[in-house]
DNA sequence: TGCGCTTACGTTACCGGTAACGCTCAATTT
DNA sequence: AAATTGAGCGTTACCGGTAACGTAAGCGCA
């Protein structure tokens, strides 16, 4: 079973175990064993094995591999509300980063705020089996929450560290991220000790779900007053920021603090103080949160909380690992945030 | 807090096809045909099979689908530079958007420059054998030439149109993207007709890759001179636009005309000329790419070359499944651009 | 010399699907 | 009435690996 002369370095995909196995003059199974680098051979046969695989460009087929061992499936599937925005997507980067250096590979999914999308993609992506599961914690439907529960593969649920949010998940899932009422907390609390008089919370909300709301709570304890709130039915952007600024101040002008649901909205809000000739932090004290680039580079460097997204990645990967692979692994972990102080409150 | 052996339990997908099949009292081939929506069975077959399944809570096993016939894998290889930023993580989000609304998942690797992390990357990946691979497009060490060029697979060039850079992609490969040449040309021949003097240009460096050099090219070309350069090791950011526009003005004062690498350097760029009381477009004009968000909420409105992220990415999903799927498709796609005249230049 | 233990393999039986082909039987054609 | 057809379904043989088990040769040791 030679491969022709002239085929070589062709068709790489072709070149089976079998036919490594019948040029090297051994079986299947050792074969098997040289490439997997379990033990059992000679050096003589490792050595034969492993030429005449570098010869023929022999590349494992790992689906034959998870479908003969239930157990070596490679592949993690990651759920994720959105990707655009800097947070997600960082994430992703620190969860594939770390899983690549263990030799998996991550499924990507890209399912919203929406339940029944979700549902759909869990589906489809369980049909690969994979050895592991991520998800981002919020709010599920029944439905979800069942599928989530019925699992036997390790989940790793992102971001929210709360377990008392009605997420569904058992008790038996893996969580990395933050406390976000202790960050929102924090901030109300910083705010507080350096302004009086009304807050407002600037927000997002998207099918049906409002975003941070944690965060909210928290800076509402912190701050010891309630916010005036507005959700805008729109994804976080600056012109979110911009846009709501200018509606929530027209409405109250009293508003001595302005918290947003993240930096991208502070940042839109700081333009257009900055356009109306409102005074940061003088008239109007703006909060942020997340920590973005951008926050570093404006006239007035933003205050927000700032979070170790990659951080959150790759330690959420890494857990999710040693959970997959039988290694203890602590439940719940938290990354932790930092109060970054900055100019404009 | 750790549980080391809760893997244990009960597998809830090992509801199998035979045991659907003897549910429902037909064979495995009958109940295979039902829920492939192939054709070969009659209503009353079809609603049993499909009842049971139900019921069952079956989950059908795309690893042996795909082990069974070779055609059937439905996972496409996405290797992306970066992730971090907007740019490839938009294309990311359209990709995905596209692949999983016909059935398709990605598995996604973020290789950056480096030709050796994208080899290894792309070895593995192989190991899956997707049914598609998506590459961006640059210029290619000579070992991941051959690898790409010797797959049977069709493979996807984003972002980069242009055949002749040396990216070692077939004739065959296809392409989806903008011509960053014609983009800078655009804006230099703009900026050209609103200014005269002197044109700098900051770009980065990473793993030795100069990024944007086509754009900058075009931009020369358009502008009719050639630019002061300065390229950061570093990657792309607000920071590094602030200090590039630092560096790069202090070292020639003369400059009248900046152009950047992309949207975030520019808007750095604008934070240091504010900050230092240098008058846009008075002093210096300005010129980004990429028309990311933050642009359009700047104090001045930047003047950028606006690129539809989503729109590459759902297209080179769009085309990559047709060529996969047999469908005849335009080896070669222009997204086209925008040139957006701003208030900074 | 015979017994057990290793080492280094080979054999067999799957994993959970699908392609290819074959069979049956009722409806239609000749 | 015999031949032809095709819808509906079953059988067989894989796909490319891996687990489990079997076995022959070599070695130490009583």
């Amino acid at each position: 079973m030679s491969i022709p002369e002239s085929n070589r370095g062709q068709k790489k995909s072709n070149v089976s175990l079998a036919e490594i196995a019948g040029e090297a003059g051994v079986s299947r199974m050792t074969a098997s064993r040289v490439l997997r680098g379990a033990d059992g051979y000679s050096v003589k046969t490792r050595d034969k094995v492993l030429e005449v695989a570098g010869r023929l460009g022999y590349v494992p087929n790992r689906i034959a591999a998870a479908l003969g061992s239930e157990a070596s499936n490679s592949l993690v599937a990651i759920a994720l509300p959105t990707l655009g925005r800097e947070l997600y997507s960082q994430i992703l980067e620190g969860l594939e980063n770390k899983l690549a250096s263990v030799g998996y590979q991550p499924i990507v999914g890209v399912v919203g705020y929406d339940d029944d999308t979700e549902f759909k993609w869990l589906n489809s992506a369980l049909a690969w089996r994979p050895c592991g599961l991520v998800v981002t914690g919020r709010p599920r439907s029944a439905a979800n929450q069942a599928l989530l529960s019925s699992l036997t593969v390790p989940v790793m649920q992102l971001w929210n560290l709360k377990a008392d949010t009605d997420d569904g998940l058992a008790s038996t899932h893996l969580r990395v991220g933050i406390d976000h009422f202790e960050a929102g907390r924090q901030m109300g609390d910083y705010l507080s000790s350096r302004y009086r008089g009304k807050a407002g919370y600037v927000g997002v909300r998207q099918a049906d779900t409002v975003l941070g709301q944690d965060r909210l709570s928290g800076f509402e304890s912190g701050y010891g007053a309630s916010a005036e709130t507005l959700f805008l039915n729109d994804r976080s952007s600056f012109y979110a920021g911009y846009y709501g600024a200018e509606q929530l101040l027209s409405a109250n002008p009293a508003i001595r603090v302005l918290y947003f649901l993240d930096d991208n909205m502070a940042v839109g809000a700081l333009m257009f103080c900055q356009a109306k000739g409102i005074k940061i932090p003088g008239d109007v004290a703006i909060a942020g949160f997340g920590g973005l680039d951008i926050g570093s580079v404006m006239p007035a460097t933003l205050t927000t909380t700032r979070v170790r997204r990659l951080r959150v990645g790759k330690q959420a990967a890494e857990n999710l690992i040693k959970r997959v692979t039988g290694v203890p692994v602590p439940l719940v972990q938290d990354i932790g945030v930092d109060l970054e102080k900055g100019e404009t409150a």
